[in-house]
DNA sequence: ATATATTACATAGCAAGCTATGCATCTAAA
DNA sequence: TTTAGATGCATAGCTTGCTATGTAATATAT
């Protein structure tokens, strides 16, 4: 018999994934910030360098997404790009100074996002939610890796 | 002080929605289903027809939205359009026959997804994130009506 | 009865995600 | 030392989401 919607954590945690999106985004728009620059905003803020794969490695997605990212966030003066003098085939990828100005607001922004969405549980609940969400993408990735090599080496 | 990114409700609901996305895809595309066709499918496995409007809103996404996806159900032969016959702004939607006799192998699908992905939790744990991500989805919609009519009528 | 609202859907244009593939460049093997 | 493989990034083309705006049809108000 089918699943209820609200009753599939796939639907759900999609709906919340859509709402956090569009919340975030609306209050990042007026500093020409988006949601999509955030993981790479975190990773960069503490001002050092780090190669596109680095970045999209950290963040979960894949290296073509995180270079459409960096290319809007170049055009968009919130990063700089720099060649490796030793292998050219890496650049370095750093905040720019316009952007390190701007960290104290944005990280305001999003805790008080995060704040709003967690408003109706209790810090049980809070925990369960964070530890829960880390043990299904745990769970996912690992399926995942497991189609793209179906013989671990 | 920053969050870890694994501490922010935000950024770990995108990733697993993402993960999901990925694992559903992956499995519904040899069928010709996607992820992005679920909420309407599922909206009208019984038999009935929708307004565009209805799925819309029954999803949680824009119009818009709802209008793209349908044209590519409906280039996938997923559904069949049929203008209404006294307001012909109104188009009802409906499953064509094949996409009801697939009914069966797309729920086994999603099912199996979600199983997986819940594999790690406990039935305390997957009640408390379906429950949370409930509450989560709700704080974010209120926060969302506060913005587009800022004074109630 | 006509002007005005509202409603349902369409269109345009962009962001952020994906897969598949190409192209240099560096590394390792023959 | 040349060839073959691995690595880092770019490009193409698609999906799924968004906002803003347009258009035709219906409903409401004067």
């Amino acid at each position: 018999m089918p699943l209820k919607r609200t009753q599939s954590a796939g639907y759900m945690t999609n709906w919340a994934a859509r709402l956090f999106a569009r919340a975030i985004d609306q209050k990042l728009k007026p500093m020409g910030m988006s949601s999509g620059y955030l993981p790479v905003f975190f990773a960069l803020a503490d001002g050092t360098a780090r190669t596109q794969k680095q970045l999209a490695l950290g963040a979960g997605i894949e290296q073509p997404t995180m270079a459409a990212t960096l290319n809007r966030m170049e055009r968009d003066g919130w990063i700089e790009r720099e060649k490796d003098g030793e292998d050219r085939r890496i650049t370095h990828i750093r905040l720019s100074a316009a952007a390190r100005d701007k960290a104290q607001d944005i990280q305001a922004i999003v805790n008080q996002v995060n704040e709003t969405a967690l408003s109706g549980l209790n810090s049980l609940e809070q925990r369960v939610l964070l530890d829960a969400l880390g043990k299904v993408t745990m769970a996912l990735t690992r399926t995942e890796e497991n189609q793209k090599h179906p013989v671990p080496k």
